[in-house]
DNA sequence: ATCGAAGGGCCGACGAGCAAACCTTTACTC
DNA sequence: GAGTAAAGGTTTGCTCGTCGGCCCTTCGAT
């Protein structure tokens, strides 16, 4: 134990990057938005409520609101019963940048970490009535298979959904900052129906291995849904 | 997916609180050297070096240390050939903070999710050269059963070089934020010989499914590994 | 017609962070 | 011994994000 040399100061001594509370407003709502959370048409608590909830002054809800709404991603209207609404229809989504696409290899790792977490703890923890739930959500891209701006949308409430089943507040939050870096690399690219419905027998088999309590199948359905989407990637993408 | 219900906005709106760069950085520094990534006697490069690549300014580097400095866990010399180094001997580790003690369960779901992801991805890339390094750790371990302390800090190097093994900075970095985490939690907790040897057991049949790119066994392997400290901690925390 | 609840706009104070100096100490070199 | 280089220590002033509060405008409900 004596001579080891230090490892890794690169990674203790890389830049800290801290956001703006204004920055990290933007992307906590416009990722929940762009996800779905918070879908079209669905109206925000108002700025006097909101601004006490994320824990910020109301000149800074205000300022990452006008920038919502600048992007067309939100609309407020004034008076009694006014408020600030989700925009229906959303904006087209925005081409990936070069850093986003230059780090795709990372955010799929960091997917992989939290996605296996999640399974994990969802099998252990997961309530039935939970996974009726998820069912549902299965049934519905089982629908969708055509129409791939639908199928993301309940695809993410699927793999958020099952991150609720865990109980654990740090893991959906994971989970969502997760799928928003993924939406924004998949958004580009073709899924033709028959990908999709392989992708949700996946899901399939997710779920009965979690309501099983099966750790292991569970993993490992996971896995293969994970790399999956990694192949995808590689194919299309730089660098794959 | 017409009528779905607007779910989970507690997540959405929970409060937005962004570290300072100086309490990042102040936090980034002390868990290197808590964890013996910055071992002790270790010098950091010199503070015009340093806020460069951390990307802040002198002063506020500058205040990181002096905190650092105050705390004990690093002192500083004047003139040529002087510098920052970390304290030799380290200050005792303060008990962990009801704040910390709180959300025990969270840091362990969150721990699970890192070190699953590490050794999937582990399991898939690692080269042999790297897994000899980790061997020796392991076969370091077996000499350490009766010291807990520099039980930990080898346990913390074989994690940690799982995660570098993956190639992945993003992991390396969540692998070492967990470890500090759990730091926190087990320092002020006997570990027999006999568990630490069970779970140095653990260790080699991890490293063992790693060598065979077996990642079923691997993440299995794992998962106990993480049950195991789970087990321990419940029997001995609040609210397990 | 009025009230109240919502967004919209404005301004002053404060503190974090930055940048660029300059000072002090120390050790090596000639 | 003088000089120089390399380190930490100090000071200053500026910028900008954030806060907190105040008042205005809009408009549905009563």
């Amino acid at each position: 134990m004596s001579g080891t040399a230090v490892l890794s100061p690169e990674t203790v001594f890389a830049p800290v990057r801290s956001q703006t509370a204004f920055e990290e407003t933007v992307e906590r709502l416009g990722t929940a938005i762009k996800l779905g959370l918070l879908p079209p048409g669905a109206r925000l608590p108002a700025e006097r409520e909101l601004c006490a909830r994320l824990g910020i002054a109301r000149s800074t809800l205000r300022q990452a609101l006008t920038a919502l709404s600048q992007s067309g991603h939100v609309y407020a209207t004034r008076g009694r019963g006014g408020g600030t609404f989700v925009a229906d229809p959303l904006p087209p989504a925005e081409p990936p940048s070069p850093q986003v696409l230059a780090q795709w290899r990372e955010t799929c790792d960091e997917r992989m970490a939290v996605e296996l977490g999640v399974v994990v703890l969802a099998a252990e923890r997961a309530d039935p009535a939970e996974l009726v739930a998820l069912d549902e959500h299965v049934a519905t891209l089982e629908q969708e298979l055509e129409d791939f701006a639908a199928y993301r949308q309940t695809d993410i409430r699927l793999h958020v959904g099952l991150a609720e089943a865990t109980s654990s507040p740090r893991l959906v939050r994971a989970m969502t900052d997760v799928q928003g870096a993924m939406t924004d690399l998949i958004a580009y690219i073709a899924h033709p129906p028959e990908v999709l419905a392989s992708s949700n027998e996946q899901h399939r088999r997710i779920l009965a291995a979690v309501r099983e309590h099966d750790t292991l199948r569970a993993t490992r359905a996971m896995a293969e849904h994970m790399q999956g989407t990694e192949r995808v990637l590689a194919g299309l993408l730089p660098g794959g």
